[in-house]
RNA sequence: GGCCCCGUGGUCAAGCGGUUAAGACAUCGCCCUUUCACGGCGGAGACAUGGGUUCGAUUCCCGUCGGGGUCACCA
């Protein structure tokens, strides 16, 4: 008897290889074209660093004329949640991102290099495992976890390097003729891998980010199939990126030391490897430690979190791509007009080591982004965020025509104003625009520097009787304000005013903002010319007489 | 602990043998016909550390310290 007895015991079924092989033959695609793919275990929401992965993969392959695979990976049955893949894909797709090839939902996939869910590979994963069986350089494993857990214990008292390899293997070696009576007498197994590796021997590595590593060879002999007959990640790996034709394996860092493995799986399979990108892991501070970002600590490791703060994806999505590239920045100042698309990506240029989220700064990048948006961009996303975050905003935009001139303020010109960096800021700050919601709010304000009651009756009741007149263009509007603090015994300039304090009450200024509070409830405010135009003479009236009556 | 990677201002980062060590965010000040936001100008703020190599090290080598990753029938 021999491994071929061995192998075909175990899989009866599986096939040559040579099918598969045929089957997903080489892909036909433009020279430099990168094949890559996103693969996420559907575990549960998607990750910010998935998110940051899958904007990598879609760039390169959207530049390389390549393409993007969407590869689900769930191999690990206990992890599974209900639509875990549909939770994904829409996560994604609210990013902008989308797939040439792989699943499109829990069931329906598009591409010809499928299926795209590994529970559906099986089949594939046991031809090749068949195949190293045959060669002898994959094997059944007897031992129990129990006996597994002892074994570790021991090396761990001994201090000896922990797993399960060299002497330690105890199976490695077992005949063929044991083995086979082992699976006949019905005892459990599962299948390794069988090392050839030395650890005293080193492998050079090139890595596209993080250039030259060198590291031991790998001495494990892995499990491969594990009891359910599914494979681990490290021969899912080998096989679906071969047989899926991918280019670059982009990854997360926590893979690195994987890599010695892998090569040798890949060699050992007979396939050619993969080049392997490496991506530093995106960081928290955490009072002043550094560590990964964290599903469970901190909220915004999840990317629905950005949605929730209606940041726009698109503000993600360039923040993210300026942790990946650094120059893009400069180029974004340069080329404002321009899409995202049309950056040039370079995947070596990233960095080596893991950046601290930053949040301040991907609100700046929102807050720009923000403002080269129209009013009726503005309009639409805003409603579309507040549909499912804020009802009273809901409420308040559904008055379109006048929200659209409300947003309208100071945007769309050369200098637009920048004081959005989400949606959830809107409602704050176009609150005092809407008539029902000014008057029927009990906000407490203060005038500022001008408090007595008195002398700001004075001044908005003067005011009204005397200044205003809606149909004043801006200039008249703004020289009446000086000529107003001028009757009232204020400075009608500024600078006037700070040339000599002692000779006025205050100033211009001062004036305005008893104004601008009586209108608006608030001393910071967009410009209150514009602000009247779109208020108008009645709510204008209002809102001062309320003051003094 | 073994193995691997990394260490430039608070954060993200250019620079990679000779630089006044860029830039962005944050911060502070001034200016910008009346606030705020924007914009402009300016300030403060960094090469972890000790040894080498070199005429010269932030850049190269070694040690130390610090940080991160990884050592599963999880991915």
């Amino acid at each position: 008897m021999d491994y071929k007895d061995l192998a075909d015991l175990i899989f009866p079924e599986a096939k040559p290889i040579s099918y598969y092989e045929e089957k997903y033959p080489e892909r036909n695609l433009p020279e430099g074209a990168m094949v890559v793919r996103f693969a996420p275990s559907p575990t549960g929401y998607v990750h910010i660093g998935g998110l940051y992965q899958s904007i990598i993969g879609r760039t390169l392959a959207n530049q390389t004329k390549g393409v993007f695979i969407l590869r689900i990976e769930d191999t690990d049955q206990k992890r599974q949640i209900e639509n875990g893949v549909v939770q994904i894909v829409d996560a994604l797709k609210d990013f902008n991102i989308e797939f040439d090839e792989g699943m499109i939902n829990e069931t329906e996939e598009k591409g010809n290099y499928g299926p795209y869910k590994q529970s559906a590979r099986k089949d594939i994963y046991q031809a090749y495992a068949k195949y190293l069986l045959e060669q002898g350089k994959a094997y059944p494993c007897f031992a129990t976890p129990e006996e597994l857990e002892e074994m570790r214990a021991k090396q761990e008292a001994a201090k000896l390097r922990t797993g399960y390899y060299g002497v330690w293997a105890k199976y490695r070696n077992l005949p063929v003729e044991e083995a086979i009576k082992k699976i006949k007498n019905g005892e459990k197994y599962i299948i390794r891998f069988k090392s050839m590796g030395n650890e005293e021997r080193k492998i050079k590595h090139h890595d596209v980010i993080k250039g030259n590593i060198d590291f031991p060879e790998n001495d494990q002999d892995i499990v491969i199939i594990k009891g359910d007959g599914l494979p681990t990640y490290h021969f899912a790996h080998a096989v679906d990126d071969h047989l899926m034709r991918v280019t670059h394996v982009i990854r997360s860092d926590e893979w690195v030391s994987s890599i010695p493995l892998h090569l040798e799986l890949f060699r050992a399979l007979g396939f050619k490897a993969p080049k392997y990108a490496h991506t530093a892991p995106i960081m928290k501070d955490d009072n002043g430690k550094k560590r990964k970002i964290s599903k469970r600590k901190d909220p915004e490791a999840a990317v629905s979190y950005y949605h929730e703060q209606g940041i726009p994806s698109e503000a993600v999505n360039e923040y993210l791509l300026n942790i990946a590239n650094s120059n893009f920045e400069s180029w974004r100042r340069a080329n404002k007009d321009k899409d995202i698309s049309e950056f040039k990506f370079e995947i070596n240029k990233m960095s080596v080591s893991g950046a601290i989220f930053d949040l301040i700064k991907l609100l700046d990048v929102s807050k720009n982004v923000i403002s080269k948006y129209s009013k009726e961009k503005v309009y639409a996303d805003a409603l579309e965020w507040a549909k499912r975050y804020d009802e009273e905003l809901v409420e308040m935009l559904n008055n379109k025509e006048y929200s659209l001139k409300v947003l309208g303020i100071e945007r769309g010109n050369q200098k637009p104003r920048k004081d959005i960096a989400k949606w959830s800021d809107i409602k704050h700050c176009i609150i005092y625009m809407y008539e029902d919601k000014f008057f029927n709010s009990d906000e407490t304000y203060d005038f500022g520097k001008i408090s007595d009651k008195d002398e700001i009756k004075k001044i908005l009741k003067l005011y009204k009787e005397k200044y205003f007149n809606i149909e004043d263009d801006k200039q008249t509007w703004f020289d009446k304000m000086k000529d107003l603090s001028e009757e009232l015994g204020y400075a009608r300039e500024v600078k006037e005013y700070k040339q000599d304090p002692e000779k006025w009450p205050g100033h211009v200024g001062d004036i305005s903002t008893v104004l601008r509070v009586a209108l608006t409830k608030r001393q910071n405010t967009p410009d209150l010319y514009e602000i009247m135009q779109v208020l108008g003479k009645e709510s204008i009236e209002k809102r001062l007489e309320k003051e003094y009556k």
